[in-house]
DNA sequence: GGAACCTTGACACGATCGTGGTAAGGTTTG
DNA sequence: CAAACCTTACCACGATCGTGTCAAGGTTCC
């Protein structure tokens, strides 16, 4: 059936209960709840689950990442910060305001004559 | 002008020189280089430490969560992995047909990069 | 009512992260 | 040349992550 208890989910998804609940902690996959407060898990868990698992192997990186990620789905500021703070190189922020934005800009340039500048330590020219 | 080595960039922005190599090796802000080898430390690169400092004690984020949105960025086939995942988030006990998750699959690569942008997803109501 | 589940907590432990330090060796420069 | 930088590489250490396990207590079901 379609309404696994902990122990049943961790059974088909290879995950264990204690892997199960860290998940569930950490805001990725929060099964729904049974009157007595027991984890019930869906089909679309336990298939979130596996492929969670595929998640995980197939690129290297852990819950964390995944987590991290949700939350910059979730938090529009994060999502905008660091989308920002990564940009640094196009000179054209779509519109996301986010204030911090317009420094990048001025970051660009300098760089570029920064670049541009053979202040860089010389070497021993040619005696 | 503002060339600055690895102790003098540490001196202004206020990481430590180890914590700049540390950086470097994760990915985030890589200086130029000198013929021998010296890091340099232009404006850019200061800006982006300084702000980089800002990022992470603004939200409540590590380095290690920058360089994973990093990789995000340059890995379109992680990118498009995680946020296929994340894409099928049951709210409700409603009939979310895991069938549609293979179907995303398919034509993530279309929508990847729509993906990036903080674009909140419409709820929708399974009948 | 008791076995077999479930719950939340806590202790534990290897692995990794975020840092600092130090060693061995090139570079720059007074 | 020697002091004062820089480089990489390694050891160390507290904090967190990913996991297991155990304890004390509710639920379910026979």
């Amino acid at each position: 059936m379609d309404a696994l208890t902990i122990n049943e989910a961790a059974e088909t998804t290879g995950w264990s209960p204690r892997m199960l609940r860290y998940i569930e902690s950490i805001g990725l996959i929060e099964p729904l709840r049974s009157t007595s407060g027991y984890r019930i898990y869906g089909p679309a868990e336990l298939q979130r689950l596996r492929t969670l698992r595929e998640l995980l192997s197939g690129h290297e990186i852990g819950l964390g990442d995944v987590a991290f990620a949700l939350r910059m789905r979730s938090e529009a500021a994060l999502s905008g910060a660091v989308g920002g703070w990564l940009e640094a190189q196009p000179a054209r922020p779509a519109g996301v305001a986010a204030g911090d934005w317009l420094r990048w800009e001025q970051d660009k340039h300098q760089k570029l004559l920064a670049a541009a500048l053979p202040k860089i330590p010389q070497e021993k020219t040619a005696a």
